[in-house]
RNA sequence: GGCUGCGUGGCAGAGUGGUCAUGCAGCGGACUGCAACUCCGUUAACGCCGGUUCGAUUCCGACCGCAGCCUCCA
């Protein structure tokens, strides 16, 4: 039995869809003003693995993920660049999507963007505001009256009183409480706005997810999730807005995955200590950036490393060697296994416990690597091959996993393999070696196996 | 300051009241012309101090250290 941690009570609860055998998936995506960073990658790879292993298990699911195309960055940035809103946006959801693909990430069923969705935030703040959760300001500004939604708080775990002592709360005239936040915010001159009942404006950050949400799924649906850093304040203020307009509960389970780190610290935009996945791409593979995502289990932090990644790449490696000379059967079903099976579906359903998985699949390997019958050999990489689709690894041919996309110099390689191997058949081993040496200032390595001779990029 | 969470072997990272994680690396061996691959074997851990217990890395408490949120952030 599925088992979720749910952030709003902090234990993990059996997962019971609204619906039986559907489940309904809403996912706070990028603001799109730059490339995705590696803390990026790892929600979206979080989340396409939820949504496999969803699907695996024979859910139905609907996973929207939104992105946001409107609010102060993307305004600063298309000023900067000296181009519009539009081609700025237009240009980083293309960037996205390329990332997203090369990491495998299957898209989602929408991607709503927040531009598109103007009339539902419109009248979702009109329904705020004729429930008396929102009051407009004399500058034009839409605010939601924090103490007027009695729960407030409880997704971060806070009360308005703690919230209140903090240091850092802005100080804002126009807010009747530092606390209230914005729904709409009044248009500076040179701003893209848009008409509404208070005024050209343009919406505040967490009503979007609101509507869209409720836009896509409905009122009430199962499961949100986001990074840990949108617990407080979006997702609770989003609970304040979609429970005060619809005055039903919004979502069952909250998921919130942890950061990645670098050295211990939150990698982030703003601290400016984060890598593009588009720079990782050029050192590593994104089935190794992969990996790297699913050896810890997605609450805990991951730390960012040169030498992570490259223990993933060597793990990846093996994985790929092992399925190398083995014509894998293709109906196999991880479903169907009493004891690989088993073990991961009880991995899996805990959480989504990917790196008690990987243990699993690791076993399979190394039976794989020991098995002397072809059929059960074929078997058993047809196995591995199926948990791969749940966890989105091994989706690529192994020969060109390993090659490293180095079909340019095949026909070289190739070459001095032959060179090489005349030569030990005639045991001019220092000649044998000396071209062994040249291929290995190329970084490839050799490997000699039952009487044939292959290469992988080191 | 308030609120969360975390501290596991060289590194990464699961988990458990009393036999094993797993991966990467290391060491020894088999295989190999030598390597590589693969296999076999192997080393090594549970922040600190108390408490509960026959027994605690695992439960409880104090302490130390770290991270995150309280402001835009995945």
């Amino acid at each position: 039995m599925l088992q979720i941690h749910n952030s709003l009570t902090k234990q993990k609860e059996i997962f019971t869809p609204i619906e039986p055998g559907k489940v309904k998936l809403y996912v706070c995506g990028m603001t799109v003003y730059d490339l995705c960073h590696v803390g990026h990658a790892r929600v979206m790879v979080v989340f396409d693995v939820v949504t496999r292993y969803l699907r695996a298990s024979g859910y139905e699911v609907t996973y929207i993920r939104n992105i946001t195309d409107i609010d102060d960055k993307i305004i600063a940035r298309a000023n900067e660049n000296g181009e519009s809103i539009q081609q700025l946006t237009e240009r980083n959801i293309a960037e996205m999507h390329q990332d997203a693909d090369a990491l495998g990430v299957i898209r989602p069923d929408q991607e709503p963007k927040a531009t598109e969705a103007m009339a539902e935030m419109v009248a979702m703040i009109e329904t705020l505001i004729a429930k008396g959760y929102a009051y407009a300001a004399d500058n034009g500004d839409v605010y939601y009256d924090v103490s007027e939604f009695e729960t407030y708080g409880k997704l971060s775990g806070r009360n308005i009183e703690e919230l209140r002592s903090g240091e850092r709360v802005a100080i804002n005239e126009a807010k009747n409480d530092p606390l209230d936040f914005v729904l709409w915010k009044a248009a500076k001159p040179e701003e893209p706005s848009w008409d509404s009942p208070w005024g050209q404006g343009r919406p505040g950050w967490h009503i979007e997810c609101s509507a869209m949400s409720a836009n896509c799924l409905g009122e009430h649906f199962d499961i949100h999730g986001g990074g840990q850093d949108l617990q407080f304040p979006h997702h609770e203020n989003e609970i304040a807005q979609s429970e005060g307009a619809h005055g039903c509960k919004s979502v069952n389970y909250w998921m919130h995955n942890g950061f990645v780190r670098i050295d211990d610290e939150k990698m982030s935009k703003s601290l400016g200590n984060f890598f593009t996945v588009r720079e990782v791409l050029k050192n590593y593979s994104a089935e190794v950036i992969r990996y790297f995502i699913l050896t810890s289990q997605y609450r805990s932090p991951l730390n960012y490393s040169d030498e992570s990644l490259e223990q993933a790449k060597s793990a990846l490696t093996r994985y790929y060697t092992a399925l190398r000379d083995v014509d894998a059967l293709v109906d196999v079903k991880w479903q169907d296994d009493a004891d690989y099976g088993v073990r991961f579906k009880e991995a899996m359903d805990d959480d989504f416990n990917t790196a008690l998985a990987l243990s699993v699949m690791a076993d399979v390997r190394q039976a794989l690597n020991k098995e002397t019958d072809n059929k059960q050999a074929r078997y058993l990489a047809g196995l591995l091959n199926s948990f791969g689709d749940v966890l989105g690894l091994f989706q690529q041919n192994a020969e060109d996993f390993l090659s490293g996309g180095n079909d340019d110099e095949a026909a070289k390689i190739e070459a001095l393999i032959v060179q090489r191997n005349t030569a030990r058949a005639e045991k001019d081993w220092a000649k044998a070696d000396q071209v062994r040496d040249e291929l290995n200032e190329m970084g490839i390595v050799l490997e000699d196996n039952q009487g044939k001779t292959t290469w992988r990029k080191a």
